[in-house]
DNA sequence: AACTTTGTTCAAAAAAACTTGAACAAAATG
DNA sequence: CATTTTGTTCAAGTTTTTTTGAACAAAGTT
């Protein structure tokens, strides 16, 4: 059993702004975040971030996230700059304030938009490149029947390329009834 | 400059059986998949080993695949256990021999499927189950005003999940032009 | 039954990914 | 212009994931 002065030595947050510690909802849906960045492969601490700004009822900035989350400077730095370039938090401008303040982008089709278009079609672009090199490969290859086989095979795969592409468009229209490429963000409702 | 003798000591694949080292078409196609299994968070070595089996006009044995690329057999067995479980290869038996020969599943729509099935839909079930605990927790939440706004967020998620739900059985009819769940595979034919 | 072949398991080693924090840059303030 | 505030960068530390290989189990052979 601990000793009762154990609660000073207690690794626990500190309360310093006037934003303190997560209450137990907050926790518990940061917590639904992070497993589903795990799931996509992004780190927890992005997770954690898009978490907590997904919960606030304001715009957080960058001091109230370290402070909230008791994590380090450095990886709330690279984990907005993360979800920026993923189009899943936008700077929102505070009058008075001299800091950087985030709000999370609450649209679904958007989110997925964004990782989309920054994780999936570099792989599909330079995969098709690939293909082609390969394509040269093989007709380097000795036999007739193995050259027949390899482009067969390749054939395949430039079909798996071919359906990926047309499904992003499909899954677009699913999530939110407007083509992929150029269309540019409805202004504030409450799509969600 | 190397010593002449260090040809005894370079650690390079050494020709075992009938079936040696990948040729340059092989090693290209072979990089794609490991690229693929990146991208959906698979370790290199599944990569790998699904993707010689994808180039090989037969099927392969455990043995094979350990000496055509070079890894350990400990790997081979693990990787050979995820890539059954998801479907995405296949036991194939072989006249006179007692090893265990893998062809690959070459269906796009069985491979996502079995992905789907096997890596979404236990975090989508699991999902749902925690939003109903948040739900709870918002409840002692203290103020009213907050209390609404949770209740709002926790509203977007789960129609998030609803929609992802919703999501999966579009992906697969449009990959193939059957419904999710209950379909028995259709045998043999070249359905990609 | 002893031996061989075939494949699995799992603890330890290696590699990869993530986080931290101190040094730094940029811009606002006094 | 010196100082403070705010945020970024990156090398080093930590954690997590992957790979290895030796020991083991199961089943077939002689």
């Amino acid at each position: 059993m601990g000793h009762f002065l154990d609660l000073f030595r207690m690794k626990m947050p500190v309360k310093q702004s006037d934003t303190p510690i997560l209450s137990a909802w907050e926790t518990s849906m940061i917590d639904v975040f992070v497993r589903a960045a795990g799931l996509i492969g992004l780190p927890r601490s992005i997770g954690e971030i898009y978490g907590l700004l997904f919960c606030s009822p304001k715009a957080l900035s960058f001091d109230e996230l370290v402070e909230r989350l008791q994590i380090s400077k450095g990886s709330v730095s690279q984990g907005l700059k993360v979800l920026r370039q993923l189009g899943a938090v936008k700077l929102h401008y505070v009058p008075g304030s001299r800091r950087d303040h985030y709000l999370p982008e609450l649209s679904m089709k958007r989110l997925v938009r964004g990782f989309i278009k920054d994780q999936f079609e570099p792989h599909l672009l330079s995969g098709a490149q690939r293909l082609d090199n390969i394509d040269a490969f093989i007709e380097e290859e000795g036999d007739e029947a193995s050259r027949a086989h390899a482009l067969n095979r390749l054939g395949t795969l430039r079909s798996w390329q071919q359906r990926t592409r047309k499904l992003i468009p499909i899954v677009m229209a699913v999530l939110g009834g407007a083509k992929f490429f150029d269309k540019e963000p409805t202004d504030e409702e409450t799509i969600i």
